[in-house]
DNA sequence: AGCACGATTAACT
DNA sequence: GTTAATCGTGCTC
């Protein structure tokens, strides 16, 4: 039994791209009712800035934005398309904004619980999307701000060490209306499984 | 005050 | 491949 580390402000408080390439492979928690759900993550998209127009700091500094401009290691949980939740880590200096879109993780602990979310869907489509995986965990606008520093409720523990030959970068997906270069630039990351069958992308 | 649209998903043809 | 669902946000008037 490996211990479980907690990743800490130290790992958060780094260049956006390094955090959303780096949190491939660690592990989504989010702890409810004594009981753990969690996936390891295997998809993310770096959002970096005012001049980064798909990102929503492109507005500047507003109600909705001010988490990002906050400091590290807090999740950034915003509603989108009227009914859907998105999960983000705000990343970098306090100040600066700039967020990692968690897009996809592999269910690893808690399925029963993940799977009531889920009713109707196929495992292998339970998380595989930004807004599957907020609905699998649980995860709403309550933990906008949250500090996933603290262990508590939602957070984010250390996995394996992912080697760079098994990470695809490629373009961020949903920003087709958003001008060049920002939208083909390869701010997206995915780790490949090796069971791909098992796990659609 | 009004409006267009979005870091999506699921169900269709 | 196409489209409805559904509402907060930011922009325009």
């Amino acid at each position: 039994m490996i211990a479980s580390v907690l990743l800490s402000v130290s790992f958060y408080r780094r260049p956006v791209l390094e955090v959303a390439r780096d949190l491939l492979g660690a592990r989504l928690v989010r702890y409810l009712d004594g009981q753990r759900l969690s996936g390891t993550i295997v998809e993310t998209e770096a959002y970096r800035g005012e001049e980064d127009l798909a990102c929503h700091a492109r507005a500047g500094y507003t109600k909705r934005t001010a988490v990002m401009y906050g400091p590290p290691g807090r999740a950034y949980v915003y509603f989108n398309y009227g009914m859907h939740w998105l999960l983000n880590c705000v990343t970098g200096e306090e100040g600066f904004p700039a967020a990692v879109l968690v897009r996809a993780i592999r269910p690893t602990e808690g399925l029963d619980q993940i799977e009531k979310q889920r009713t109707g869907q196929p495992q292998n489509q339970w998380t595989n999307g930004p807004a599957k995986l907020c609905k699998g965990l649980m995860i709403d606008g309550v933990f906008n701000g949250h500090d996933l520093c603290e262990g508590d409720g939602l957070y984010i523990e250390a996995g394996h060490t992912v080697p760079p030959e098994r990470v695809f970068a490629g373009p961020r997906v949903g920003i087709e209306k958003v001008p060049e270069p920002w939208r083909s630039i390869p701010w997206r990351f995915r780790l490949e499984t090796t069971d791909a069958a098992q796990f659609d992308s």
